[in-house]
DNA sequence: TCGAGTTATTCTCAGCATGAGATTGACTCA
DNA sequence: TGAGTCAATCTCATGCTGAGAATAACTCGA
């Protein structure tokens, strides 16, 4: 915790320590997961993609600042469906100007228009995240984290209804935990549990207006539910390689 | 990211922030988990409980300024079975003297010897985490996130091998989660599912040298296996209160 | 208008994992 | 020596899973 002896008191008698934040937003569009990423219009790294982010202000909260940075250098004004804290990224060395702690944060929102480039980006857009370009400082790892958190949090929360807009079906809500895992799944079992799991989603006694585009029935339409957890949960197909 | 105008690449334009680290190190005593914390010897909050931790030095990894902290306050020098980043604080008002962001790690180690009380700190002991004083700063929530982060740990990672010595019996490993997990579990069903998770431990052909000190046969030892992940995960009992 | 193709929804069924309880036998202590 | 403890294993009913199939509502192009 702070302090030791009252010299250490002032930050002047240390080596001087920024901090900022970056966000990890992420999206689907077209059956795909896409990331939000900017071109940066500054040094270092001027002209290189990179994760929106920024310094954070004296008066502002970790993730106050995490959607300030998200408005300013994107125009992604609407307030995320879910934020939530990733994780800090500090060691020496890794911004080549001075000392740089970045938190990062993870952003879901379902698709929005394309973003505008503000502040400090010279281009922002939503890149699909299986085909990122290199990222500068070290973002790439963050994104890789990022989207390992989500792909998790898919699991045992429901937080895919967060990609999805007020109503959706059950196929829309497949068509995300497909797109985030990147795995196809089986409709009928899909359709099943996520049925028969508490307070996942809540029927609306509503369906589409017609039926698919390339035909099939008119499917019933339900909302979020009130689960904080989803019990059982929803897991993926077992990843041999990841147990080891 | 770092940086916007190169006005801002000076550090002194910007409200001076301070890092820290401050360390949630877990341990199982007595079949109670317990967390290491000191009493401040400096303001602010002199005298009252806290957390290890302290600011970062330039030259070093957040992790490793966890590691050190851990050291010089509490004189635990064994580096953790088990060290992970667990979040970040960093909302203005934290610290009474300045902005001031901490980055929380998640320490495990089987038992060890009692702490010393080093630099800064008046004294050091493991203390119950049920029955915690309440800590200076925002500790006792850091404290609250790092137990559910241990507690969640335990059912999807070999985790719990890290808070047992080199050789333990399913029965140690059985304590460890009903410990942490403040639950009393199923001896035969546990047994049953530890060793049918592959990986998650390792026959060693050795028993234990006697009995239970209130009787009971030799116990097989284990050490721990090359799982990174439980698959199937040991699930806890579903506590209703926290899904919706 | 018709037929082929698509898709939402529901079933079936075998296999696996679970919780609860009981059994066996090795060991302790008084 | 006998009562009590506890590791290890089994049984069994129940529930969840993956895989496949059936049903019916809808699309489209011919």
């Amino acid at each position: 915790m702070p302090a030791s002896e009252p010299a250490e008191y002032n930050p002047r008698h240390y080596a001087p320590v920024a901090v900022t934040v970056d966000v990890v937003a992420l999206t689907i569009r077209d059956r795909r997961l896409h990331v939000l990423i900017v071109e940066r219009g500054v040094e270092p790294y001027a002209g290189a993609w990179a994760l929106p982010g920024g310094f954070i202000r004296p008066d502002e909260d970790l993730a106050e600042a995490a959607v300030r940075e998200l408005a300013e250098e994107t125009g992604v004004a609407t307030r995320p469906a879910h934020l939530e804290q990733l994780a800090s990224y500090g060691g020496p060395g890794r911004d080549p100007r001075m000392r740089v702690v970045s938190i990062a944060y993870l952003a879901f929102a379902p698709d929005l228009p394309d973003p505008q480039a503000g502040t400090d980006a010279a281009a922002a857009v939503w890149h699909p995240v299986d085909d990122v370009p290199p990222l500068a400082f070290d973002h790439t790892r963050i994104l890789a984290d990022g989207v390992e958190r989500a792909r998790s949090k898919l699991e045992y929360t429901p937080l895919a209804t967060a990609f999805a807009g007020e109503l959706f079906t059950i196929s829309d809500l497949r068509l995300i935990y497909e797109s985030v895992w990147g795995t196809p799944l089986h409709a009928g079992n899909f359709h099943r549990k996520v049925l028969s799991v508490p307070g996942f989603v809540e029927g609306t006694g509503q369906t589409t207006e017609t039926g698919g585009p390339k035909g099939g029935p008119r499917a019933k339409l339900y909302r979020a539910g009130d689960a904080r957890l989803l019990h059982p949960a929803l897991l993926r197909p077992a990843r041999e390689e990841e147990i080891r």
